[in-house]
DNA sequence: GTCTATACTTCGATAGAC
DNA sequence: GTCTATCGAAGTATAGAC
């Protein structure tokens, strides 16, 4: 039961924002009473804690996945540009810039994921032989900027030029992948 | 007395975040009860889109004034990294996201800041007679998103790795700005 | 384990005194 | 123009019945 609070309330931030949960409408979510959360969680901020750690898990085993494809970079890019994934961290991380009890937890998840990515990237290139030309953290920050971008217009109600970059950085992430340049990324 | 509300609900939202904005907080800050918010405006909404239009209208003219200097490109820049200016970003784009009333207006002012940021990207290049190897509005879309991402992590308390990333940056912008190419945006 | 009942707080908003 | 007073709605949280 606990399991299925934790999993309620993601989607309701990830379908209404973080200020959509509170203890009515996840409860409502569920046909119970909204004093239903203080019997499985000491809190609000013990449920987003907890949250944030399903979810980073989650994240981090679906990024692992990547790993053991053909072709990691794109795979890692797609992931990041899934709604269900980055309307979530969008959310999460606009929480923890107010919440002092989410904060840790999102700064920490938000590392591991960096690090994560950075290693599949590293091991990539390393695997084909490549010596990339560019920054591997550093080409990991401005890819998850961009989707982080673009999903946070998405959600404004702006997708003009969104097409277009995406096309321009799946042409970047194809040269890149193969040859550690780019004409866009290098 | 309607600027000064609207200038100081400006400064709570930017140091203490959108959600930290009520009549009370407002008021507060002025030494005044929270229901002179009622009779300057019909509703918190309504100040909310002044604050949008008002802080547009400053944005739009900085960024002007960026186009007659030396170097618009790492002027953008830097005006962008501005915690000033990137925070308040940040949390009217969160609100926007929730608020309908507020959506619009974010959207149109979002839209607008980006057509002038390429246009004077554009020209600068004209101007020194290069040809781009890279689409304008990509770029001006890259570096928004660089620099939000930067913020956003700021306030979460991440920032490893900002000042490299902020280095490789300003190195490409400096080459991109005299070449219309960069080993690392190009 | 889920419910009813309740306490306390804060929010947006309106009415009316001064 | 600013105040006091007041309302209803919604939030977190606790106590106790079943």
């Amino acid at each position: 039961m606990r399991a299925t609070l934790i999993a309620a309330a993601a989607d309701i931030i990830r379908e209404q924002g973080h200020g959509a949960l509170t203890s009515r409408t996840l409860a409502e979510r569920l046909n119970l009473k909204r004093q239903i959360l203080h019997y499985y969680f000491e809190s609000v901020d013990e449920l987003l804690v907890l949250v944030v750690r399903d979810t980073h898990a989650k994240a981090m085993a679906a990024f692992e996945r990547t790993a053991r494809t053909d072709d990691p970079l794109h795979a890692i890019w797609r992931m990041m540009n899934d709604s269900r994934m980055s309307v979530l961290a969008l959310e999460l991380a606009a929480l923890a810039a107010r919440r002092p009890a989410v904060r840790e937890v999102v700064r920490e998840s938000a590392e591991a994921l960096r690090a994560l990515q950075t290693r599949i990237l590293v091991d990539h290139l390393a695997a084909k032989g490549i010596t990339p030309s560019i920054d591997p953290e550093f080409a990991t920050m401005v890819i998850a900027a961009m989707a982080q971008s673009l999903a946070q217009e998405s959600l404004v109600g702006i997708t003009a030029g969104h097409d277009k970059a995406r096309g321009i950085v799946e042409a970047a992430l194809t040269e890149f992948s193969e040859t550690g340049k780019s004409a866009y990324f290098s």
